[in-house]
RNA sequence: GCUGCUGUAGCUCAGUGGUAGAGCGCGUCCUUGGUAAGGACGAGGUCAUGGGUUCGACCCCCAUCAGCAGCUCCA
């Protein structure tokens, strides 16, 4: 006896050398044997068939019903995959890596292959493929891991073409010494991998389906070949396999393009060019709404509102690092000499569209001699930006070449640089809270010393690196450090949430600069009568409104609480007798700040009900002959239904309140 | 930028090597109605753009532009 497992209901049982997570499994039920799928022993995910190390160990057996489970499930769908792969298209294919995605909305699991030339995998061929699978899941085969020494593992790799992953055992062995490497296989297959994986490929079962087919660069690497990716995902029941695909299907729905369209809220228009948003007035409303809140809000908390051009001398971007560092990011610039050609000599003028604001506020900060007394100075300004984003990035309202950031620059003195971020974060969470956005992420997004994209020395990014862990360690926020994140010139505080389909975007950002600060020769006079440099933080509690909207509107899934709603009420006589008698209650609401419209075709209440609430109107108001005689309104919300008749004032006193609440007092009648 | 796919009416989409169709929307008329679709008639398309193959191209081929998915990038 020297094998002791220790299960979760607290008993344990000692077995032989050699005995393994499913014999133990066997030993305490054979139904409980063939419902496994792998075991965590001491809090290792291992194989079903792994045997244990002598001595005791803590151990759980997974079924279909332990979460842990899933990613062995569809760590072995991918394997799976890529046999099905190679039995179709060759044994030239090479395939390089292929994990278990658990913690992504649509996809779980996919697998990146090298197609030998001439061979395109597209998505109508996904059928085939899933079609080999479910033949190989049909064989139950088993799955068996080896250990080879790592001239065998060479060998076995080389024998079957796999460049990839000779390359790959190099680079583990030059990261990690190791003697030993383990292979999964079934069939001919064989794939060097950590595991771990079913027992056979008849338990991955038919709950699983490929779903798109990409490019993916080798390593994440543009400078080296691009691979064909294909994406399914896999579960353990059917069931689960189609309410997964239903909630994608329900996401799309929510995609701020599909809504924008439907709800007119903005436009996209090749016409006019890619990235570029045209506001319809629908939009432009959610626009100003939010532009106004915030500002009452900035001005409130002491900051001035500035205007400034949207291009400026190239001389300034030059100052500022702009130019030519990120020379691949910005419009071109704009020239007049008739036989200027190639790059604008260091001399030459021109001018920029402004890819950031900062440099005009500089210069503004610079226009007159500053006092400590006049710190700290927080000069705002809704300042829509331009840059060049690749034409592959391009998408809805969250990734724009034209934008409008909510942005603000604060000069201060570093002894107040700790209070500004601390209010620059609550104006950021208020936004996030204001609108429901309660599922971000924050991102303390540091400099990645092993590259040169930062301007500026050493001592002063570990200042402004510090400054903001402190800050977020001092308001205990929730928060990850990553390297490679920062701007160029300074460290962010970065607030993150996904899209409909969970992919992450940035919104709001705090970034502190010591560096732009230097490079335009900013000083104030100190208490000391000196000159003294002043810090500057670049913050947008929204990032940018196109941005924000975009992903406002597959929150609300176009359903925009009142006071964002760009018409608050639909008024709905039931026929044209009543039009006149709508049109006055359309004037009374109008008199009292509601944005309301009059429904006056000639369709039925019906007809004009289903329209305003696939329009996602909040409120209906429903007028006909008992309402003309009583000077009220039938009053129906989008949602809830009817909600019986009330006076006009009544309605429109309780719509303000609503409004002004920003959605924390619905009306009730 | 890279890989793959897509581009037909305002929108969503069918369709064929012999110059086009539906639903919704839009317009006019009839209907005058009570809480998610009343009816009739009508207008509307250089089938993304430019080349090529063909007697003939919306359809096949090439290029360009744009969109979508993903990768890379993102001050």
């Amino acid at each position: 006896m020297s094998v002791t497992v220790e299960l979760p209901d607290g008993c344990s049982r000692d077995y032989p050398d050699g005995a393994s997570p499913l014999t133990v499994a066997e030993d305490i039920a054979s139904g409980l044997a063939r419902a496994c799928v792998a075991a965590m022993v001491d809090d290792r995910l291992v194989d079903l068939q792994r045997p244990l190390a002598a001595g005791t160990h803590e151990l759980r057996l997974l079924t279909d019903r332990d979460e842990e489970s899933l990613e062995v499930l569809r760590h072995t769908a991918a394997h799976v995959m890529a046999q099905a792969v190679r039995r179709l298209y060759g044994d030239d294919v090479q395939y390089t890596i292929g994990p278990a995605l658990t913690d992504d909305f649509q996809y779980g699991f996919y697998y990146d292959f090298d197609l030998p030339d001439g061979i395109h995998i597209s998505q109508d061929d996904l059928e085939k493929i899933e079609a080999e699978m479910k033949a190989i899941v049909r064989d139950k085969q088993p799955i068996q891991r080896t250990e080879m020494s790592v001239e065998e593992a060479k060998a076995a790799m080389k024998d079957r073409g796999q460049c990839y992953k000779l390359e790959m055992i190099d680079d583990m062995l030059a990261a990690e010494p190791a003697t030993g490497l383990s292979f999964y296989g079934q069939d001919d297959f064989l794939d060097m991998c950590r595991g771990p994986h079913l027992p056979d490929t008849g338990k991955l079962g038919k709950a699983f389906k490929l779903l798109n087919v990409a490019g993916a660069y080798w390593r994440g690497d543009e400078t080296k070949p691009m691979l064909t990716r294909i994406y399914g995902t896999a579960f353990f029941d059917k069931k689960d396999l189609a309410a997964h695909l239903e909630r994608v299907e329900e996401a799309r729905k929510r995609d701020h393009r599909v809504l924008g369209k439907q709800l007119e809220l903005f436009l996209l228009d090749e016409t006019v060019g890619p990235g570029m948003p045209l506001w319809l007035p629908k939009g432009a409303t959610v626009r100003r709404e939010l532009q106004d809140w915030l500002q009452g809000h900035l001005i409130g908390q002491g900051y001035q509102m500035v205007v400034t051009p949207h291009i400026g001398k190239l001389d300034l971007w030059r100052t500022s690092g702009h130019y030519p560092y990120y020379k691949e990011s910005q419009f071109p610039p704009i020239r007049f000499d008739d036989d200027a050609a190639g790059e604008p000599e260091a001399d030459e003028h021109g001018f920029l569209l402004k890819p950031m604001n900062c440099p005009f506020h500089l210069e503004i900060y610079k226009s007159k001699q500053r006092s400590y007394r006049d710190l700290p100075l927080r000069l705002a300004e809704f300042g829509q930006v331009y840059r060049w984003e690749q034409s592959g990035e391009l998408s809805g309202l969250t990734r724009v070449r034209a934008f409008t950031q909510d942005d603000a620059h604060i000069f201060c003195t570093p002894e107040q640089l700790e209070s500004e971020i601390e209010s620059c974060v609550g104006l950021a969470e208020l936004v996030l809270r204001t609108l429901d956005l309660d599922d971000y992420r924050v991102r303390v997004s540091l400099r990645d010393p092993d590259r040169d994209k930062y301007v500026g020395d050493e001592e002063h990014w570990t200042l402004a690196e510090d400054k903001l862990r402190q800050v977020v360690r001092k308001l205990a926020m929730n928060y990850s450090e990553e390297k490679g994140e920062a701007a160029f010139y300074g460290p962010k505080i970065d607030f993150i949430v996904k899209d409909c389909i969970g992919r992450e975007w940035q919104l709001g950002t705090i970034q502190v600069d010591y560096n732009l600060p230097v490079r335009f020769g900013l000083e104030y006079v100190g208490a000391d009568n000196q000159t003294h440099q002043p810090v500057m933080v670049h913050r947008a509690p929204f990032g940018s409104f196109e941005r924000f909207i975009g992903i406002l509107i597959e929150h609300y899934g176009g359903a925009f609480p009142l006071w964002l709603s760009p018409v608050q009420v639909a008024v709905l006589p039931v026929s044209d007798k009543f039009n006149a008698y709508g049109k006055s209650v359309v004037a009374a609401l109008a008199a009292r700040g509601i944005r309301v419209e009059l429904d006056d075709s000639s369709d039925k209440v019906g007809a004009k009900i289903r329209r305003a609430t696939l329009q996602k109107v909040p409120y209906m108001a429903i007028v006909g002959q008992r309402e003309a005689e009583g000077e009220t309104v039938s009053i129906r919300h989008r949602t809830d239904g009817d909600l019986g008749a009330t006076g006009i004032e009544d309605v429109a006193g309780k719509l303000a309140v609503e409004r002004d609440s920003r959605g924390a007092t619905p009306l009730t009648v």
